[in-house]
DNA sequence: CGCAAGATTGAGGTCGTTCAAATAAAGTGG
DNA sequence: CCACTTTATTTGAACGACCTCAATCTTGCG
């Protein structure tokens, strides 16, 4: 594993955007738009749970902390996506844009109010966590399990389905986003990338952001 | 990380405990009770999703397998946890008695028929969905980020917490189960342990399993 | 164009794994 | 209750995957 001193992780910056202006009573269940830039703070540790988000656009991180900044990052939501919805009072995790980013905040007590069998909203809602519990429990068979490679592999072909592209795709987030996601360093990353292309799996073109599956078969081969 | 040939983990035996004769009409919210011996397979991965779970007496470990038989614990699931409840209509998730356990089966069709308002249940269900996800949460952290020193110390402090025990108990399960949950060997974990007696911050008293904690504010410092 | 941020590459070190063997504990059957 | 077997755990030595540190290269942007 990694220190803090390590190239791993970025401790991020806050200031968070200025909470909302105040929903007017009527657009409760509809939702506010509001906008982040890069690397701006959603909400962080410790925030009241107020709101709940649905990403519209734009890609967002929500991740854990230990104390000396080693980060961990629990998942990527990507539009449509619902994140922050959590049931104590305060965010257990925080959660940042990676690129500029657009959501829609929901308040939380809306929730409660909900005529229960009026499920369109509320059932979004709980598949949604269903969806993120799902997916920790995947994560966690990725972080305990699978060397560098598998991860690398499992995590493109993650990317590619969730970006609903077969073979190309830009990766929307950098190499230590990459890292602190899969447990591994920049380095690790970069280098297994590389290795793939040696193996002619995928290419890397125009930018190191550009992926294209070449080989998806062995690629899932590959992520055990 | 390891391959399937290593100490890491033995695939477990199923076959499962025959399916219940048939609940009573009358006794659906209720739930059945249902013994498992050590090791026995309560419901594997594929298996429908008719029934869910909560522990009367006992440990469950629920899990997930790599094709090559590597295995992620996710939790371990303590008397009261209520575990097996999934979206889907097959579990994701194969659980697995880890000594002499009770269950109360209930059956997941129940909890569609309840008045939503009456929710002092269908809370109690939702409370401990959400108690996982954010379990699954911490533990992406622990998985990703620490390690096997703060893997150890976290798990006992976790251990401790769950056991409501100051500082003696005795470890529920054997090495290999807490190896699969850490991502660790049984070797590492074995070691890791030795090492912390040695440190003079637990004790193993009469048998392996047996732990107190010398100096738990030493370990919540090493937990990082 | 030139700078700054991100990504790659290389060399060396370390932590955890691997393989192997010894020890301890828990059953088992007489 | 004790020899005997089986299973769990510990321990040792050597290896390897991934990390660390440092330098170089690439790309995007003012």
């Amino acid at each position: 594993m990694q220190t803090a001193t390590t190239t791993r992780s970025s401790v991020p910056r806050f200031p968070y955007a200025m909470p909302i202006p105040s929903a007017s009573s009527a657009s409760e269940l509809s939702g506010v738009r509001r906008m982040f830039a890069k690397d701006e703070g959603i909400f962080g540790e410790g925030d009241d749970t107020e709101y709940f988000y649905k990403v519209a656009s734009g890609l967002v991180r929500t991740y854990k902390l230990l104390n000396d900044g080693r980060r961990q990052i629990d998942a990527f939501h990507f539009s449509g996506d619902v994140f922050g919805l959590e049931p104590g009072g305060e965010h257990k995790i925080a959660a940042e844009a990676v690129g500029a980013t657009t959501v829609i905040a929901y308040k939380r007590s809306s929730l409660k109010r909900l005529p229960m069998n009026d499920n369109i909203f509320s059932d979004q809602v709980l598949a949604a966590m269903t969806r993120r519990l799902e997916y920790a429990q995947n994560h966690m068979l990725v972080l305990g399990c699978k060397n560098a490679q598998e991860k690398i592999a499992t995590f493109l072909l993650d990317l590619a389905s969730r970006l609903s592209t077969t073979d190309r795709f830009e990766l929307p987030m950098m190499r230590s986003d990459i890292a602190d996601h899969l447990g591994l360093t920049i380095e690790t990353v970069s280098r297994t990338i590389a290795e793939l292309v040696r193996e002619g799996v995928i290419c890397l073109e125009a930018g190191h952001r550009n992926i294209r599956l070449k080989d998806p078969a062995a690629l899932r081969r590959l992520s055990a």
